[in-house]
DNA sequence: AACTATTGAAGATTTTTTTCTTTATTAAAA
DNA sequence: TTTTAATAAAGAAAAAAATCTTCAATAGTT
């Protein structure tokens, strides 16, 4: 009982991590034509354990088949539907500066089922023009469209110091997910959706073994 | 014994991520002139457990005071230097288009250590340019110039189907660490540093969190 | 001066995630 | 037809990480 809720809560989150990668080769793997991929060859490519990709793959529907692996064709299908790329989701992106025109332009996240529907900024000099055919408003038209478009989600792409005041904004307009991209953690109201994306915790973790790396060379 | 090695070794990788952004708070906090900072407060701004704060801060040089917490001033030291963002390492980004210009744009980097001293591409419309008074040359030059200028780290931000080359290319010119932006899985020498950075694995939990809220709702 | 409440630190416990082991299946080889 | 080897799946064990508990210290209050 309580199926429905039980599904996907019980999925951890190093799983769903792993799974694009897991679609972009069964993707690469389609296009050249291959039929079958097993566990092996997929944890190959990903550098961990083969029986850490059947677990993963456990969470979804497939079944794989003894001796010969998975069907790439339903990999791929079961895959994009489990992770959610095969419904299209409104959002909006706050801060069209680098980062934010960098998101704009990229085609992945339509591909993923990510579709952004209009930019906003502060800066006069954005506003009013396309970027990648994304019109980019100036923030106090925010309202307006919002209501209109059926956005649930909301993208921060401005500084640190001003996250907080577009996370309030997002959360007014009912926003249901924000994706920060600021080093900044912003308060929302418990059933909003967060995730932060902060580059320079990557950028801490090859430093990190970098510089042991070095220590230990001495 | 062994302790040189052993000093950084053991720090969980999810400690290391949440650093940068106890850093970050820490900065704010100092800019502001406080000149204290608990566990308790670092735990509430992260929406995290404050045991988990004293945890992860043991791993640094720092200790706090009971009854006190934290001398600000003490912390941002601390974790600068723990995280490798006092010292200066030289990067070469290959892939100038809207991501790689995002991040040649993006000052942060060069705050938390890291100089990006080059720009490489195929594409002849950018080559030749400055990006934020970074150059960019064509990927053939790339040999030349690495061995120039001590550089230790390479990013790639090609599409995804080239970044086996682009990864050979920056093996062969004695890079150590790789930061990945595609969602490729790139093969190199074992003692080669891989950071794999993929929006869409961000993406996919939003995904999950929202579309399975949306179940629940039923 | 005594008391109270808050804190950091250290260690124990619990939870989560990964890895290892076993089993059944089956394609390919002998 | 029989054997062999590769595989998925399920469960057990190990490892890693997060949380909980206890303790000692001490600033602020009474």
């Amino acid at each position: 009982m309580v199926q429905s809720s039980k599904k996907n809560q019980g999925v951890p989150e190093p799983t769903i991590r792993r799974m694009p990668s897991y679609l972009a080769f069964a993707e690469g793997l389609l296009r050249k034509g291959q039929q079958f991929v097993s566990s092996t060859q997929i944890a190959n490519y990903m550098n961990i354990d083969p029986t850490q990709v059947t677990k993963d793959l456990s969470y979804t529907a497939i079944v794989g088949k003894t001796r010969v692996g998975y069907e790439v064709k339903a990999l791929v299908d079961v895959l994009s539907k489990f992770l959610g790329f095969t419904v299209m989701d409104n959002a909006f992106l706050v801060g069209a500066g680098s980062l934010g025109s960098a998101l704009l332009h990229d085609s992945g996240l339509s591909h993923f089922g990510l579709n952004i529907v209009a930019a906003f900024d502060i800066n006069s000099s954005t506003i009013g023009k396309k970027i990648n055919d994304i019109e980019v408003y100036h923030i106090d038209q925010f309202r307006d469209l919002s209501q209109e478009m059926n956005v649930v989600m909301g993208i921060i792409t401005v500084p640190a110091e001003n996250a907080q005041t577009v996370a309030d904004l997002m959360v007014a307009w009912g926003i249901k997910a924000i994706w920060n991209f600021t080093p900044a953690r912003i308060k929302v109201p418990e059933d909003i959706i967060v995730q932060n994306t902060t580059l320079y915790s990557n950028l801490a973790i090859i430093f990190n073994k970098l510089h042991s790396e070095r220590k230990e060379a001495l």
